[in-house]
RNA sequence: CGGGGUAUAGUGUAACGGUAGCACGAGUCCUUUGGGAGGAUUUAGUCUCGGUUCGAAUCCGAGUACCCCGACCA
C-alpha cells in the first residue's frame, strides 16, 4: 500500500484526555473516535483487527467451531424469557420493542432448537465476529472499554457434563493459542473467576497491562491467577498449591469463558432423549474474545516513547518502505519485488522530510523498516531496523 | 447511575463584559531530503436554546456532548 493513497493521517500532536492505546492509535491513523466508547476503524486500524479476527477464527475451526453470522437487532420475547430484558447493559430501540444484542444466548438457543432433535446430534458448537452493543454507564480506556465493539463468541451444546468438561479444557487450550499469536502469551494469564450458581469457578484471561481495569492475584509458581471477587473466599491463597506469596497485578480482561449448564436451555425447553430414551436439558458453554479489546489491549502492552510496535502476527504490515532522496525508480522497483516476494509492505512515497517520515513510522510501528536511500544505493544495499532493536543492518539491495 | 470539570477554525490553544488571535494542519507556488525543513500566499471558528446587558466567547439558567473519580461491568 502507497502510504500517500491511505485514507487516514498520522497527528503530530497528542490527542487530549486519553488512554494510551487509544492515544496511539488515533495519532498514528488506525482509528477515529465517533463518539465515547464508539470508534472508525480507518485502513490501517481495519487491517489489524481483521488479523487478530482471523487469528480467532482460526483457533475456533481448530476447535471445531462453526462460523455463523446471527442478528445484532433482537426482538423482546426471548429476552422476557430469560428475565434480562431489563438488563441496564442493553440498548434499547425507543417506540419499539427490539434491542441491540449485547450477548446471544437468546438468539443461539432458539436456533438450535430448531435443529437438535437428538443427543445423535451433539456435541457441537457455533461461534461468530460481531459488533457487540453494550451501554456501558461509562465508556473507558479506548479500545478497552466501548460501547460498541467487536467480539467473537462462541457456544457448544452438550448432551453430559463429560463432554462438555472435556471441550472446555480444549477452548481454554485454544484460546492460549490466540493469546501466543498475538504476542500476549508471557503476559496472559489463566484467572479464576465466579462461575455463578452452576460451577465453582468461570475462567477468565486476564493480561498484565497498567491500563487495565482489574485486579488479579498471580500465583507465580503455578502461572494461575484469582480475580478480585475469589481470591477473598480463597484466603488470599493459591487454591492450587496453597502459595500466600501473590502478587497483585492490574490486568485487562481479554477472554472469559463460562460452562452455562442448562440455565439457557431450560427456559427454551431445549432437551434430548439419551441411548436409553431420558430426557434432559441440553449442557452448554459459552465462549467469548473481545476482539477490538484485545487490538487495544496489544498497544498497551507493546509500545515505547515514540510508537506502537505490533508483533508480527497481527502488524498491518511486515515492511514499511522508505524512500529517501531522489532514488524513486529505484524505490517503486523495491517495491514490486518484495510485494512479488510475498511481502506485505507499507510505502512511504510522500514528499515529506526525512524526520517525519522516520518519526511516523516509528508511530505506525511496522515490525521492520527499510530504507533506500542513495548513500545505501554506492553500496548496493537497503537499510533495515527493527522497530523493537535501535540497530540497523545493511542488506543486499536486489534491484 | 452519583460527584466534579470542560466546551472557541480540521487539531491544539489565547482573548478584563467592548476589533475573535496564535500554532499545527489543509490548498497553491518555489526551495529542501538521513530524525517531525524554509519562504511567499490562501483557507477556516465561539456546542444548542433562553436570560441579563447599550454590548456576551466571557455573566446566569436549561439542554447536549466530552473528560476525570466512584458505582456498575453473564
Amino acid at each position: 500500500m502507497k502510504q500517500s493513497q491511505i485514507f487516514s493521517r498520522a497527528k503530530k500532536e497528542n490527542v487530549t484526555d486519553q488512554s494510551i492505546n487509544a492515544n496511539l492509535l488515533i495519532r498514528s491513523g488506525f482509528i477515529r473516535k465517533l463518539m465515547s466508547g464508539v470508534y472508525s476503524y480507518l485502513p490501517l486500524g481495519s487491517i489489524v483487527l481483521k488479523n487478530i479476527e482471523n487469528i480467532v477464527r482460526q483457533e475456533m475451526n481448530k476447535l471445531g467451531g462453526q462460523e455463523i453470522l446471527m442478528p445484532a437487532l433482537h426482538p423482546k420475547e426471548p429476552w422476557e424469557r430469560t428475565k434480562r430484558w431489563q438488563n441496564k447493559e442493553m440498548f434499547k430501540i425507543k417506540d419499539r420493542n427490539f434491542s441491540l444484542g449485547w450477548t446471544h444466548e437468546e438468539i443461539v438457543v432458539p436456533l438450535a432448537k430448531q435443529f437438535i432433535d437428538s443427543y445423535k446430534e451433539l456435541p457441537f458448537s457455533v461461534f461468530q465476529i460481531q459488533n457487540k452493543f453494550r451501554n456501558e454507564a461509562r465508556a473507558k480506556s479506548g479500545l478497552l472499554r466501548g460501547r460498541e465493539f467487536l467480539m467473537k463468541d462462541l457456544y457448544s451444546f452438550h448432551q453430559n457434563q463429560e463432554c462438555l468438561d472435556s471441550f472446555y479444557e480444549k477452548a481454554i487450550k485454544a484460546y492460549f493459542k490466540v493469546y501466543q499469536r498475538c504476542g500476549l502469551k508471557e503476559k496472559t494469564f489463566l484467572t479464576l473467576a465466579s462461575g455463578g450458581s452452576f460451577s465453582k469457578y468461570s475462567h477468565e484471561f486476564q493480561t498484565v497491562i497498567e491500563a487495565g481495569e482489574d485486579e488479579i492475584y498471580l500465583c507465580p509458581k503455578c502461572a494461575l491467577a484469582i480475580n478480585k471477587e475469589i481470591i477473598e473466599e480463597e484466603k488470599y491463597q493459591c487454591p492450587q498449591c496453597k502459595n500466600k506469596d501473590l502478587k497483585v497485578e492490574k490486568a485487562a480482561e481479554v477472554g472469559n469463558i463460562f460452562k452455562l449448564q442448562e440455565k439457557y436451555t431450560e427456559p427454551f425447553d431445549l432437551k434430548v432423549k439419551d441411548e436409553k430414551g431420558k430426557e434432559s436439558f441440553v449442557l452448554m458453554g459459552c465462549y467469548g474474545i473481545g476482539i477490538s479489546r484485545l487490538m487495544g489491549a496489544i498497544v498497551e502492552a507493546f509500545h515505547d516513547e515514540k510508537g506502537i510496535v505490533w508483533p508480527k502476527e497481527v502488524a498491518p504490515f511486515d515492511i514499511h518502505l522508505i524512500p529517501i532522496g531522489k532514488v524513486k525508480k529505484e524505490a517503486d522497483k523495491l517495491y514490486d519485488n518484495l510485494q512479488k516476494e510475498g511481502n506485505k509492505v507499507l510505502y512511504d512515497d510522500r514528499d515529506k522530510s526525512v524526520g517525519e517520515k522516520f518519526a511516523e513510522a516509528d508511530l505506525i510501528g511496522i515490525p521492520l523498516r527499510m530504507v533506500l536511500s542513495e548513500k545505501t544505493l554506492e553500496k548496493k544495499c537497503v537499510e533495515t531496523k527493527k522497530r523493537n532493536e535501535t540497530k540497523t543492518k545493511l542488506q543486499k539491495y536486489k534491484g
